[in-house]
DNA sequence: ACCATTATTTAACTTTTGGTCAATAAGGGC
DNA sequence: GCCCTTATTGACCAAAAGTTAAATAATGGT
């Protein structure tokens, strides 16, 4: 056929073809390809859980299951770099630095965190991995929660307090921190909804809505702390 | 040995065996046997997720696993049967009856509702067995929004409009549901904790915590709205 | 251009696991 | 107490899925 001579069109085919089905064994550095090999596992176990298998896992990637091996182990072993991948590339240290600004109102603290949070936070791996690795044994969720409940809580605790006219650097009362968790579970129920439950939440032409939901809440949260912590204490 | 003789230790011993390896071949009733593997599945695909083993639910009933496919047909139909029964066990339709009563205020109808909803929803079995659900197909955990939409949502709006003297029949704004949702998803993050990240939030010793929390939460959300949607309309 | 290294594949093994079927025996009705 | 029904089991199958070892062939260095 006289078009399989159009120089660009076989190109173009044969690129494809290398790239699916790739005749050609392709060999990449050992740190790209074992990079590539977790980013998709990431992807891979984020939809499928962590009893997605093996060889379905790596056929996206064009490589044998076989592969893997030269890379990980075990499959546990997988899974662990996906956690701890997945973990360390999330937590945002400058959180507590923002926390911290003196040039800011509480308010205006809460709402930048908690904006930036979602937007790292509330994704589909991360929420996805996050629980399917609390259904199973507890290994990042503990830790997370653990920099959550060391490093967030309090400070959030303590700009609620402010924003409050309190300045006690009193240990978090539970009434505080249930309280304070309202809010963050509610937040953190966006992503639930979004990536476990499937529900497209609102418009996706207007970015503006998720920030202005958050908002609401947040306003409302340290607005009723005034009055539910204000009883009669300075 | 003489404790052998003793009688007691001896009845012990025998009832733990019959218990525990059966030798005597006991037959049970169809429907109780069905009933019975009904409730180890849900037990146990509640801990183990859906992708747990036929034969180690069955392990713990002292029968074999072949058994359950007299009763089930395929391991689908067993996990289609258990989503079913949670499912239908746990939705009260005098939820409705209680936000559509006259002599109540909506606050006591708020914190009535979510006290119960709390205490019957956010409970191991059902808890994971949504979010497994959730994970894998939608099945149950779509039709239990489908549910929470179009019966519970609604009401709850309804009676947030009548504590803030507002009487408008008009649609929920997603701003207004959005803001509930906040407060709904807190509620369910109560639950999310506890089951799905192993936390034991309150010393279980004060069953009166989480009420007394959950009605902070209430009071919040219908004083917030106050001031949310009232802005300059009727 | 050759060679040594090692990324990648092929083939095979093992265990796990959903599912089938014929054989067994518990228990209720006569 | 016998017999018929059927709950229950044991042996077995096939496909799935983790893992291993040897063979193959890119690639970079000389």
């Amino acid at each position: 056929m006289s078009f399989a001579l159009d120089p660009i069109f076989k190109n173009s085919i044969a690129t494809e073809v290398v790239e699916i089905a790739g005749p050609a064994r392709r060999r990449m550095s050992t740190t790209d390809r074992k990079r590539q090999i977790l980013d998709r596992a990431i992807q891979y176990f984020a939809k499928h859980g962590i009893d997605g298998q093996l060889r379905n896992l790596t056929k996206g990637l064009g490589v044998t299951h076989t592969l893997l091996y030269h890379y990980f182990p075990t499959k546990d072993a997988l899974i662990k770099a996906v956690y701890e991948d997945v973990f360390e590339s999330r937590w945002k240290p400058e959180w507590e630095l923002l926390l911290d600004d003196k040039n800011l109102t509480p308010e205006e603290k809460l709402n930048a965190f908690y904006i930036d949070y979602s937007n790292t936070v509330l994704t589909y791996d991360f929420v996805r991995i996050l629980i399917f690795s609390g259904l199973s044994d507890h290994s990042i969720s503990d830790r997370f929660f653990e920099l959550l409940r060391n490093r967030l809580l309090p400070r959030l605790i303590r700009e609620t307090r402010k924003h409050c006219g309190r300045s006690s650097r009193s240990k978090p009362s539970q009434r505080e921190l249930e309280f304070l968790m309202g809010l963050h579970g509610g937040i953190f129920y966006i992503g639930m909804r979004r990536w476990i439950y499937g529900q497209a939440i609102y418009d996706p032409g207007n970015p503006n809505t998720e920030q202005e939901i958050i908002q609401d809440r947040i306003n409302s949260y340290l607005t009723s702390a005034k009055t539910l912590f204000n009883t009669g204490k300075k």
